[in-house]
DNA sequence: ATTATCTATAGATCTATAGATAATGC
DNA sequence: ATTATCTATAGATCTATAGATAATGC
């Protein structure tokens, strides 16, 4: 029995597959997104991948070449099929000042990381692994984005309205605590059996996170 | 031949085990400790532990039965294995005010993260899973600890030091911060290409985690 | 007799590839 | 003829267990 529902396909070439309403691909890569967020790179297994999308394990090799070769695609996917990833370079931040440049910054990418749960779950994934694949998603994705941040810090700090330190420390502790504080939401579970996970709660979150991160957890 | 050059060990019992300088479980133990911090549970096998041990692999189920079991037994090791572990009921917290007391309980959990990266590095692995691993070590190594942390957190927010805020979600997001914000040092080397890992680099980092924790990273 | 080790292996994956099959496109 | 699918399978793991072996303990 298939539990999906959908039957056994026949082999056989597809009506015109560049019309069709979904294409595989793009079924096996989100599939592979989701499944790489909850689980990483090694616990997933290509067959795991093509059954959620409802193929045989073989069509993964066919469309994509390699686990690695998915794994790339379905982060690249990730990155770039959503208009609202983080992109520094359009916020508007001419004629702030300094103070008000960092927290626009910072807000703007802790917002963006909770809108994005399967980008920041691949990412304490990889980042656990201090993995290749770490690297290749920073030097692709994050890096170009690095000018922005440390332009602003300097300023901060410059204008002394920030802590002076090794500014490639305070960008690193600063992008890696925006993301990394989603992960609450697994600790609540097992701490409290609360469950953080609704919209209601995601909005208290992005306000308790930036909050903390930009004015400490004490009020002076 | 064997790398690391212990050559091969015949099988019999060996002399007085009690008595030998290093029992085989705990070089297993330590094996395991360190392979599960680097790559997760599912990412090493049980030949992996056995062979940095310099054992078969057998060994690893004749000392401990199964893969689950190495792994709970090494991180019992490794949360009891150490005077230094994290025991806030051993802070003296009596006579501080609400934000000294405070910052004294949220000082010390990242102190004792700094001084435990393989604890550290567990977790994240687990968080990132969402696994019943991580259950397992909540429940028994730091749900015990939550009420201190509750108890001082309610203070601060009665005395006015604190936002207020759902006990348990503050409470989650520092135990979070505190010892997740140390993944700093695979992204800062995956974005700079910089190395802070140094024992300088630690007391540095544990500076800047905490006073971004307490006081945020604006100054006012 | 007991114990700690090794060797060997069964059974279950998992990745990648070869080859059959059934449809469309020309 | 080309394409997208499926089936089947080779070769490499990985966990767990059975059984041989060589010591010690009694």
């Amino acid at each position: 029995m298939n539990e999906t529902g959908q039957g056994r396909r026949k082999p056989g070439r597809p009506r015109s597959p560049k019309f069709s309403e979904v294409r595989t691909d793009t079924l096996l890569l989100e599939a592979a997104i989701d499944l790489f967020a909850q689980r990483g790179y090694d616990s997933v297994s290509t067959g795991d991948i093509a059954k959620a999308a409802n193929y045989t394990q073989s069509m993964v090799h066919y469309h994509f070449g390699s686990k690695e070769d998915i794994w790339q695609a379905a982060v690249h996917r990730l990155m770039t099929s959503r208009g609202i990833f983080f992109a520094p370079s359009r916020l508007q931040l001419n004629g702030l000042a300094p103070a008000e440049k960092l927290t626009a910054l910072v807000t703007a990418l802790i917002e963006a990381n909770a809108e994005q749960p399967r980008y920041v779950a691949i990412m304490v994934h990889e980042l656990a692994a201090g993995s290749d694949r770490l690297k290749w998603i920073v030097s692709r994705y994050i890096r170009p984005s690095m000018d922005i941040f440390d332009a602003v810090i300097t300023e901060a700090m410059d204008a002394g309205v920030m802590r002076r330190q090794p500014v490639h420390v305070a960008a690193t502790l600063i992008t890696t605590m925006a993301a990394l504080s989603f992960s609450v939401a697994p600790m609540a579970q097992a701490m409290y059996d609360a469950d953080v996970t609704g919209s209601d709660d995601k909005a208290m979150l992005v306000q308790a996170i930036a909050d903390m991160m930009m004015h400490g957890i004490l009020l002076d």
